[in-house]
Formats: structure tokens, sequence, C-alpha cells
DNA sequence: TAGATTGTTAATCGATTAACAATC
DNA sequence: TAGATTGTTAATCGATTAACAATC
């Protein structure tokens, strides 16, 4: 029962399972007690296999004959997500995007908190977003070592990605979202993401003109 | 010689298209003149093996060898992508997220252009956003039929998101771009990318504590 | 020509789906 | 108890890698 083995998970399984958080959060808020692999799967648009293979990779999370509680269900992919910690944030690059994601709601939410913003531009230092004074960049290094900073959002032009990305990984940084539209590189126990807007509106243009494809 | 068969080409296959399309974009730049598989596969971090193996999806771009013309090769792939067509767009939700996307210059630049921004909040409503005059909610049906509008961008909170899509598929929209953090359904002739931000970071989240996972 | 490198077929690896015994 | 549904093993499907003949 529960026994956690999470050994090798699989990175299509992992990207999956916010997925499944927010449906059964979803399911958590409407007070629905129990659901089947079967019915969830449905809502999910994903099979049932699937979704029993993939509980599998951590653990018993169901019953026979039952099917799995909802509420427990939805705190225990919680706790395999890694939700009940805290981590520190800090955004490079307030222009718009760094603004937008600065005031994003959903990230404090769910314990990811922003302690810093950073930018190169003088007349952007010291103004004020929400709760942070914008800080200069030359102050990044200290910041991050000081507050024990763990992810660092890029949100600067693709000429400075790489640079900043660089000074955050010198000060110590643990995880790097990058919305510049380049791939930077860091060292392997650093963790990336790229976040490539404009790659996701090619998809697009490729699906729009397309004549044959697969279904995602 | 560029057969252009495209027959059945697997969503992972066009999901690097950009990748790809960015690395030679890259070596355009530097003037460099001809490449080898090996050679951008290294560079980009996957095997000759893929990159020849996704090129064979869409025709012979290759000389053997010799390798690849880069310029060649990159208009090739924008051709694919579908980047010589305009795709004409439309934003519905106009707080930070909607601004920061309807400033972000990298969309025009391959052919996405802004036709217009949305939002039910009568104070923002008449305010001008770059190019763009927010306009009522209650345009948006005509406003797409009228000007053929091809991808619409939802940045409205959860709660109003499905009803914006309905809204404008009822109006023949072609694409959907969804941020706010819920899966919307549409039918099948709809195409949806979801963008889901917060899912991002508990991928982070899940990487950052984890024992044991694979490599992306 | 000889060397390099492609396009493509075959082999391997990994992920999804099917099936079913275990059991609530 | 009988019916439902899990956890898990086996079968299938699809994607990646390896290999190499074709050829520039």
């Amino acid at each position: 029962m529960r026994d956690t083995k999470e050994t090798r998970v699989p990175m299509v399984v992992i990207k999956r399972l916010p997925k499944y958080y927010r449906y059964l959060g979803e399911l958590v808020e409407r007070k629905v007690e129990r659901v089947s692999s079967q019915t969830l799967a449905n809502m999910m648009g994903i099979s049932a296999s699937q979704l029993r293979q993939d509980l599998n990779h951590f653990g018993e999370f169901g019953q026979q004959g039952y099917g799995y509680r909802v509420e427990g269900l939805y705190h225990e992919i919680g706790r395999i997500i890694g939700l009940e910690h805290e981590y520190s944030m800090i955004i490079v690059g307030a222009g718009n995007l760094g603004q937008a994601l600065a005031n994003y709601p959903n990230f404090a939410k769910r314990g990811f908190l922003l302690k810093g913003v950073f930018d190169i531009n003088p007349k952007l230092v010291g103004l004020r977003l929400r709760d942070n004074e914008i800080m200069d960049i030359d102050k990044l290094k200290p910041f991050i070592v000081d507050k024990n900073i763990d992810i660092g959002i890029i949100t600067v032009p693709k000429e400075a990605a790489q640079d900043v990305a660089d000074s955050m990984v010198e000060a110590g940084i643990r995880a790097i979202w990058n919305y510049a539209p380049v791939d930077i590189k860091v060292p392997p126990q650093v963790f990336l993401e790229n976040e490539h807007l404009a790659d996701r509106l090619m998809v697009i243009s490729f699906r729009l003109k397309a004549l044959g494809y697969d279904e995602d």
C-alpha cells in the first residue's frame, strides 16, 4: 500500500501528473467521492489502462471493485509532484512577459513563491511589481546565493539569455525556466525547461495547412 | 527530389520542426553554407539518425558525401511548417498575459498577425494595445467571421474559457491556443493547443524533489 | 577516384493497450 | 455472495537507433 517505488519514472509519465492533478482537483471541487480509472480516463481523453499503468509507477492507490477515493488520490498526486514543498523563484527580465508572469496568480497558489525580479534597464529598476521591487541585474548572483533561490525564470531577449543562465548556474540555482527563443545550455545537474512560445504557433501553422497528420 | 510525401507525420516529429528551424536560422545568420546531419544533430542534442529519419517524412533535401545546404534546408523547413502563409490571430482576455502576448514581437515576424484584442471589462474596452484597440467581447463572433480569423488565443480566467472557446468555434475559428488552466473542449476540426503554465512548474517541482527519473 | 554522407531498411527500445487473475 | 474494478503481466504498437548500400 502506497509503497512509493518511483524508480525511473519516464518523462512522459511525469508530464501527465499535472493533468491528473487538475482533473482530480475538479472532482474534489464537485464533491465527488470516488472515481474509477475508466471514468477518470474518459474525462481526460486517455485510456484507463494508461492511467492505471501511470499510477503503478508510484504505488497502489485504489481498491478493487471500488476505484479511487478522489480526495485521497488528489493529495497523493500532489505529494508525488512535490507540492507540499515551497519553492522560491526569481524572474530576470521585467518586460511584458516577465511582468505578466510576476502577476500570474496560479504560481503562488501551488507553492511557487516569487522572491525577486531583475532587469538591466535603469528605468525599470526600483519600480514595484506586486510585492517585488525590480532590482538591478548586478544584484542577481548574491541574491540567489543569499535567498537560496530554487527556480530562475528567464524573460530577457535571446541575446542575453545565455549570460543570464550562466550567472544563475554559477550562483547555484537548481532549475531554469527559459522563455527566450534560444536553447540555452546548462550543466546536467540544473534542470531546464524551455518554453518557446513561437514554436507552439508553428505547430499550429503546420496543422492548419497540413494535409495529413497524426492526432496528438 | 523534394517530393513532399508528408503522409501521416507523427506529432512528435512535427513538434521538432520549429527546433530544426531555429538551429538552421542560427547557422544562416552565421553564414554557414553546409551542414551534415551529424553536425546539426550534435548541436541540437539529438542523433543524426533521428534527424535524417525526420526529414525523410517530407522528402530528400541532402546530397550524399556533402550534407545539406543550410540556406536551402532552412527555407524548406519553413515551407513545411507553413511559414510562407500569413495567419490572422485574436486574443481574448486583455489582462497581464494577454497584453504580454499582444506585445510579443516574434509572432508577427513569423507571419502570425494580431488582428484584434477583446475583453469583457468595460474599463479596458477602448484602450489601445500597440496597433489594436481593445474591443468588447460581444463583438467577438462577428469579428471572427468578418475578418476570417484563423487562430484564437484565450487568456481569460478558467471559468470563462470554455464559453469563449465555444464562441470562437461557432464563428468558425480554425485553431485555439488556450492559456486558461483548464482543458477546454472543441470539435475535432478545430486544432487545440493547451498551454498550462503551472503544469510546467509542476514538472520542475517533481524533478527538484525527485529521487529517480529519466532524462527528457 | 576515394572519402564522406545521404536515404532507407532492419533491429532495438520504450510506451501504450489488452487481458485477466486477484480481491474488495 | 456476485459484480466491479484494481494492479500487473503479456501483446501490440510506434519511435528511436543502428547499419549499410547508393552515390555525390
